[in-house]
DNA sequence: GTTGGTGCAAAATGTTTGCACGGGG
DNA sequence: CCCCGTGCAAACATTTTGCACCAAC
């Protein structure tokens, strides 16, 4: 798998795409191109934001395309989500693989951080109550340090 | 006391949110009792589980006075809510203080932790990050032991 | 040319709000 | 008697779905 840059463009380079939606017989289009280029480049996106962003290139994306493009994105690996906060679901490039999330609460600023700070938790879990822990879904609410230091 | 019918969790008793309401200017109302009744006895509810759950005993309690209740409720440190999975909101009484949710993938089973077992995490997390996690609100998505076992 | 994908509009959810009436204090 | 709390309906926000047309292959 080729995987080098992961910043502003194209991480999972067209080619994949292209390959990953034909394994299954699905179709390339601009506009899950340009769906999966925006959830990349935003980091963390809710659906309006992944839209909006994908709106500043091919004006005329509609937002349920968006959705079950998103859908689609996930069902092939290349998405994953986790819910921040109310119903808010947020969307991220899978390239990189599981990480915690960390949401403040005061200024809604979000961090990621390495699997490996949980696993005494899913340890734990596992071995008393015999939980699997799904690591990519945790989100973890709080302040973070520059709020916190302000009050 | 008067704790009635298969509630497990000991109820703040109708005096206490009496006095509670009162404190903060607020009436004491057969819907508020109602509601708060329902939080504890369900455990986990959404707002629609707890107006069901109103409405059983008091037909006419409309889902805007649940939403509005619960909303009083937290204020007032009797409830307090996490999410899980998609958008739903889930209540609980606040007279077992903190805890941590496993929510369950496969079944939708909820069960609770003792906030220890993540002691290790919030201890992490503060030194490395300055963060200070929000153990109430905390939820954990995976596999029950149950689930995990069958497959 | 097929068939799947998209845009559009409407429906389905879930939650909030404005308003007038009725009950709690 | 005052005015908070409620029911009701409508407004809202978000996500899903039905359908006809268009584009990918």
């Amino acid at each position: 798998m080729p995987s080098r840059h992961r910043s502003t463009a194209a991480p999972v380079d067209q080619v994949d795409l292209s390959a990953q939606l034909r394994a299954r017989g699905y179709r390339l289009t601009p506009q899950r191109q340009l769906v999966l280029e925006a959830v990349q480049a935003l980091e963390h996106g809710t659906p309006d934001e992944v839209a909006a962003r994908v709106q500043e290139r091919a004006a005329g994306v509609n937002i349920s395309t968006v959705y079950r493009t998103l859908e689609l994105l996930e069902e092939l690996g290349l998405v994953r989500h986790s819910h921040l906060g109310h119903g808010a679901p947020i969307y991220h490039a899978s390239t990189v693989p599981d990480h915690v999330h960390l949401v403040c609460r005061q200024c809604g600023s979000i961090q990621e951080v390495e699997p490996g700070a949980v696993d005494p938790l899913v340890s734990k879990l596992r071995h008393d109550r015999g939980f699997e822990t799904d690591v990519g879904h945790l989100t973890v609410f709080g302040r973070c340090a520059d709020c916190a230091g302000e009050s």
